[in-house]
DNA sequence: CGCCATCGGTTATAAAGTAACAGGTTCCAG
DNA sequence: CTGGAACCTGTTACTTTATAACCGATGGCG
């Protein structure tokens, strides 16, 4: 999975340095949405320099190629999984939508067409051009509601 | 507006008390969204003793019975226009999206039922059984495009 | 080489949110 | 009309999340 955010970041002149590269894969290693400070201390057992700032502006650039998301809800971050997977990623890094087990804490990342194309003319009727959109639903995931 | 809400917590057996109507009072009366430490202050030009939990647990109760919106984005809330306007609000409160716009800040609220549906039907297909939704697209409204 | 731009280290601080306890009110049961 | 339970607010202290500002190092490029 790096080595296709290597890849993306070669054809886009983008720069995928060492610290941005480690900060991804820490990202992209938890199963769950992980915190800013959480990842610091992570990045702390190698660079024992690691400051706030060295997370956050890892995370900046990440964001910014849509390798990793942000949960609002939860102040956490979590890796794309679909930009890894050799989508036309600039056009559907904006539009992903996140389901957030409230009981098991599991996010599922989802990528629907019809919720982005309602939401898109929703938009449009309102005279509003649309950027980056944070589509998140808080519930229950189908093992919790077995369980 | 705060008449609707004063009848809407006495039909529910819900408490609004001086300091959440006042600060339902703030929320609506702010053009944008406000944020928490804002609304402390304006709070505290008539009441000297506020501090953060008394901002903070007056949203929570606003927000629990949809009167208030949190726009997770911007770390703001916004009064809830669709609360006030008689609609059977506890199927909506959840539902709401909002067109936030990057230059002129201005947040406008959307309660639109395709993205709703649609949203639904991805959550279904998920196995997941959605509760409170947060959609929230940022982009360019229609003034700041014009200009 | 010398310049510019980008990156990351470092310190400090701002902004957002919560925990925990204490005093006061409301309201209902007895 | 007491007395206790539940709820509301004041108050202090603190945690978590995020950013500002400055500086040296590095790397591409004329």
């Amino acid at each position: 999975m790096l080595d296709a955010a290597d890849a993306a970041c070669a054809a886009h002149g983008a720069r995928l340095t060492p610290l941005r590269r480690q900060v991804l894969g820490l990202v992209l290693e938890s199963p769950q949405p992980i915190g800013a400070y959480a990842l610091l201390d992570r990045l702390k057992e190698s660079r024992s320099g690691a400051a706030p700032p060295t997370v956050y502006r890892a995370l900046d650039f990440l964001l910014e190629h849509g390798f990793v998301h942000k949960v609002e809800r939860l102040n956490a971050f979590v890796g794309c999984r679909s930009a890894t997977e050799g989508h036309d990623h600039h056009d559907h890094a904006h539009t992903v939508q996140f389901l957030i087990c409230g009981r098991c804490g599991h996010v599922q990342e989802l990528e629907d067409a019809s919720v982005r194309a309602a939401l898109a003319k929703a938009a449009a009727h309102a005279g509003f051009t649309p950027g980056r959109m944070t589509v998140e639903v808080e519930g229950t995931c189908r093992d919790c509601a077995r369980g």
